[in-house]
DNA sequence: AGCCAGGGTCTGC
DNA sequence: GCAGACCATGGC
């Protein structure tokens, strides 16, 4: 386990030592769009839908205005708390570049988020940059997502999206990927398309599965699978993944790191994205 | 101003 | 199977 203890602190909880858990790093590396920095070591957002603002103060991680019930219900396993990154990243450093990636962006866990958000937020990824994904599912939640009081919204449902006419889409910014967002939840919602059964269908048949969705091609899959599915064997390629490989492994990735090659990758690409010179951008 | 973005589809070879 | 046009939009 990579932290020693949970303790209760008033209405907070604190994650006592908590180990190879970089925020920053974490909560903004183009897996999860909802976050917000609010300091340096501080961030809101939602997921579940439940609004948390967290922070960390020197190796005490602290859930703010959390219940055990509650961390035990969404967070531990939304931050994969329950997976040992200390062994992992041990493990990743026996490969040089992973070395070197893991010196320049420690602590990048892969979050588990809820599948119908990884689906609608990866369809909605597609030639897009990251600041403009974030604005466009803000605009999303505001306008057809569960409200939680404030100006906080959940997640919109495949009800919800579903329902959404064309036009109301184009606004919030979708463009041409409005039919992609009203095909699939329309499929999940009428139950053609079941996400369940994707937590444990062969990695070739559920890439597959995915890909028969209309605006899902191979990336967008493997990006729903290890973001959605906790699927951490996939690997998405994208640009930088594809400089990644090619550049720093023109031997191929190794293949005993194969099955965490998806939480490798999440380092790699905050590696490739922000460090000068990583790769080169041809 | 123009290139690019965590790509996919469709068409034509 | 692969190449290229095309897709909306706005960040930088």
């Amino acid at each position: 386990m990579d932290y020693s203890a949970i303790k209760a602190r008033g209405s907070d909880l604190v994650l006592h030592d908590i180990q190879n858990f970089n925020l920053g790093n974490t909560l903004d590396c183009g897996q999860s769009f909802r976050w917000k920095m609010l300091a340096e070591n501080r961030y809101y957002g939602i997921a579940h839908s439940r609004e948390l603002s967290l922070s960390l103060e020197d190796e005490n991680l602290i859930l703010h205005d959390v219940t055990p019930y509650e961390f035990e219900k969404i967070w531990r396993g939304y931050f994969d708390l329950s997976r040992d990154y200390g062994e992992l990243f041990t493990r990743f450093r026996g490969d040089n570049t992973l070395a070197h990636a893991l010196d320049f962006a420690p602590g990048i866990r892969v979050l588990r988020q809820e599948p119908f958000e990884a689906l609608c937020s990866f369809i909605i990824s597609q030639n897009n940059n990251i600041t403009r994904i974030k604005g466009i599912i803000a605009r999303l939640c505001a306008a057809f997502g569960e409200h939680l009081g404030g100006e906080a919204y959940a997640f919109p449902t495949p009800q919800a999206l579903a329902a959404a006419t064309e036009q109301q889409l184009r606004d919030i910014g979708l463009g041409y990927r409005t039919a992609y967002i009203t095909a699939a939840a329309q499929e999940v919602l009428s139950g053609k398309l079941d996400l369940n059964p994707l937590y444990i269908m062969p990695p070739k048949q559920a890439g597959e599965r995915l890909c028969a969705v209309h605006g899902i091609g191979k990336k967008v899959a493997a990006c729903v699978l290890l973001y959605g599915f906790a699927r951490v064997d996939f690997i998405p390629e994208d640009v930088w993944v594809k400089r990644i490989m090619a550049q720093l492994y023109p031997a191929g990735f190794p293949q005993e790191l194969a099955p965490w090659g998806g939480i490798a990758q999440q380092t790699l690409f905050h590696y490739a994205r922000n460090c000068e010179g990583a790769v080169e951008k041809t």
